[in-house]
DNA sequence: CATGAATGAGCATTCATTCAT
DNA sequence: CATGAATGAATGCTCATTCAT
């Protein structure tokens, strides 16, 4: 996914320029997370990779594309992190052991990638083509939403999980996760599996079972 | 509060002034929201006020003080929507229904000004000093998530709210109440109203006093 | 001379405007010693003299007046100061006098009027107009040392000062002259009439009658 | 000395680089002595190098840094011209020589240099920080006054020269050096040889061991 | 592949000037 | 007379982009 637009010569992709390519996306990464996605200059990033300007515009044709490679990079760095461990908790079988999953990888994630995910968040904040409208790499944020809501629903069929809107749900999981970013960037000291935890604890109680019909009055 | 600086001698403030200042200000919040706050240049306001670039200048000496402006209008705009509804719902008495109060209020304040928030949240997101830190008028927003921090702990201390991190708790409704703006801001024809109160529902089942200990076993 | 062009009405210059425009000359003469040609700007000159901008425009058609009015008028108060007191010495009876009272008086003149040269001097050295001519106004300046080398000329003539070049010995103190104002502008501690008289008794040296043919040794 | 200080990676600074540094450095001499300080913008000195303004902005990551290489340049061309030449008097054996050597030579430098020394003045005067003070590459110009100092002391205690405050006399020799420049700046046609002629005969004049009190009585 | 050089648009800011009230 | 308001040109600077070598 980092091979170059540009490379007419029948897909040819060196080592070199993959190597080159995450180098630069790297540099990205970390000069958006540093210094907001404004400041991220192509001359800065060319500068933090110890190479000329040209070699960016080389491997991207516009800047944008860079941006672009940023986003594909840290979504599918996102993806083999997360998928595999949650696929682990089975949400198919136990959609109410997700919950717990989801939040605790997120912030596992964090862990060691926080950089990333930033830069992520500083992009989707910064970004806005000419008419306003934000990047479209980021409609897989929607999606992922979509997918949290679906297994919630799944989840609810089952008897599983009580009764709550899945929708608002889902996003309000998406939307604590992402605050949890924000304040670990704010506060690297930040205990981010007790942080998680306590959501874990917090989404259980708001998801669990409607105990008040089923009841504690029912015989054992 | 939109009073220029230079106006030293004997703080006149002229109505014309005003009046300026305040389109400018209104002007500034419609492109920060419309374009993000990267795009929203001086000129793009001068331009949307119908006026020449000069004339921001001469009322804010300098751009930071058009955003600060910004930052203070909206700021006020939302306290003296806020407050009074929310001190209405009595949250001293009554810690427990703060919450829905909360996020209700919020909601409502959004029906009428998304535009004003979105400028205040793009800003919150887009400006950031040569040091990397944001802007010192958003020290506002930890005070109040630590105030909604204590309404809650005082709950538990009555008794009226259950076992739960009230940090993160108000920290998780501040990010929800964000959330719905920026699910507002992407989709105008959302419900606000259903909305928060799936929301409020979802945040009373995940606060109310823990039914297992207080229980219904007791006698009448 | 400090009556506005534009004062149309049959002549009329009202006592008010007279006060204004030698305060404004005034302020005018502080900001461009203080802070230099460049930064003395019309707002800064208002601001200095507590009023509005357009006060300013209002007396002065265009900046370039204001500043031909400075000039005018640390022209004039330096002639109202040493014409008299260089008369005094009565030049044209005794030229070698003269040298003295040139740089006495002009030293005398700097304890008191510092801040007014220095203005002037910023001007000449920071103005120039799109051709890069200096200000018109400045010719007298080579009038004055035409003058003193006339008088020094005079001396020559009557024997009572010796051989050197009257217009290199003129140009030279009034070269004498600027750089103590330049110096005791840079340190104010300067001892004004302990360097003028240095200057004197090196000036004294340099145009003393030739004694070696003239010479002590010819009979009375 | 021309070489840009963004040039880290292991100070290599190529020809292409150099050429276009004093092409611009040229330049803005140029227009500094032409226009002077405040008209020698940065749009000016690319328009006179028939480049794009942003060239200037390549080279010299500000203005300041323009202007100081600037200065450097010419002070470094002065030195280069000056000192041997100054040196080869052997001003410590014969500090009495030392004086003509001095104005001589500066008018020499002048004869091929007057449009360097003239920008120098030029920002010398035009140029002062927000405080006021002037650039400190200026500081030089006083270690210059006191070096001329230390020669004449020399040579009052060697016998070689006569009574008078050298420190004075030295800042004389200064401005009249100085003031030389302006001349010729002002009038092309001057003839700088036989004005230092003057000059030095007029310092010589000043300076020489005091006959009166030695001499004219010894005998013959 | 990589570089340095150059370009030009855009930005915030300063400032002299104009003008209605 | 005086003011505040507005204008528009110019300035220093940043930056994405282009290109010859």
């Amino acid at each position: 996914m980092r091979t170059s637009d540009r490379d007419r010569r029948a897909g040819r992709t060196t080592f070199t320029q993959l190597k080159r390519r995450d180098q630069l996306v790297d540099c990205a990464i970390d000069a958006i997370a540093e210094l907001g996605f404004a400041r991220a200059s192509v001359g800065e990033v060319a500068r933090r990779a110890g190479v000329s300007k040209g070699v960016v515009t080389y491997h991207f044709a516009a800047k944008d594309d860079l941006i672009g490679a940023v986003i594909a990079d840290v979504l599918a760095s996102m993806r083999e992190y997360l998928e595999p461990r949650i696929r682990a908790a089975d949400p198919m079988q136990f959609p109410e052991l997700f919950i717990a999953a989801y939040v605790t990888e997120w912030a596992g994630y964090y862990r060691t990638h926080a950089r990333d995910v930033l830069a992520l968040v500083r992009i989707y904040n910064g970004f806005r083509d000419e008419s306003g409208r934000p990047n479209p790499a980021f409609d897989v944020r929607a999606e992922d939403v979509a997918i949290v809501g679906r297994v919630l629903r799944l989840g609810q069929d089952m008897g599983r999980l009580g009764t709550f809107d899945a929708g608002v749900m889902a996003a309000l999981m998406k939307a604590a996760v992402d605050d949890l970013l924000t304040q670990f960037a704010d506060n690297p000291e930040l205990d981010l599996e007790a942080y998680a935890a306590e959501l874990v604890a917090l989404f259980e109680r708001a998801t669990r079972p409607d105990s008040d019909t089923s009841s504690p009055l029912a015989p054992a």
